[in-house]
DNA sequence: ACAACTCATCAAATTATGTTGATCCAAACA
DNA sequence: TGTTTGGATCAACATAATTTGATGAGTTGT
């Protein structure tokens, strides 16, 4: 399980679910994957709001989709938020070992 | 190690560290505490600018500060990292048992 | 008291993000 | 073929975040 995320992709998913609606997007597709028309019924936004949402949440990763028919199903890409929990643990490990405070 | 981030507060957590500017702030400080004076000259952006992104750093938790003479020093508070991969881990475990795909 | 220094805060300007409503394209179906 | 449906995209607008330059408050040293 290697960290592959660069700076920039992890700052384009942390933007990414730093948006309500977009964590209200991620929270209706836990139960699976949905058409784009039930998700906007579920969430109750209109269309062009939704889509716009749901490309920022699939160009970062976090989503993928697939089309059958008339109908794009999106669903979750939980490897995307393992990847930035790793990134967020390198940080983390690399802030800890802080020096001491200054020495007034 | 219990999660006590509300989803709001995880949201501010977020969007704190999907700025390029503050990144710097938080790499900054890895090495240990800094007043802002020298943040200034080691990041090489001017004085208010820094004032701001330090507020919001502070402001979700990820920096604390402590007055000395006419000096405010800035440090990192790992556990708010802690906190936040705890509250992804939570979201990616939610997330993770999916539902099959829908059938077409 | 006065001047220099550190830092926060404010208003104004700028830039980035999100929302709305319209339009377009492709698939399905009569 | 004409019509309807699902969804993406676009331009215009609205809102939010960031930057800048100025000002002010507290601290230190003269």
């Amino acid at each position: 399980m290697q960290n592959t995320l660069t700076t920039e992709q992890s700052r384009q998913t942390l933007k990414a679910l730093a948006d309500p609606t977009r964590l209200d997007v991620i929270h209706a597709l836990a139960e699976g994957e949905r058409c784009v028309c039930d998700l906007t019924a579920d969430l109750g936004i209109t269309q062009s709001r939704l889509s716009f949402h749901l490309r920022v949440l699939r160009d970062c990763g976090l989503l993928a989709d697939r089309h059958s028919g008339r109908w794009t199903y999106y669903r979750l890409q939980p490897d995307a938020l393992s990847a930035l929990e790793d990134w967020l643990a390198t940080l983390r490990q690399h802030c800890s070992r802080s020096a001491p405070l200054c020495s007034d």
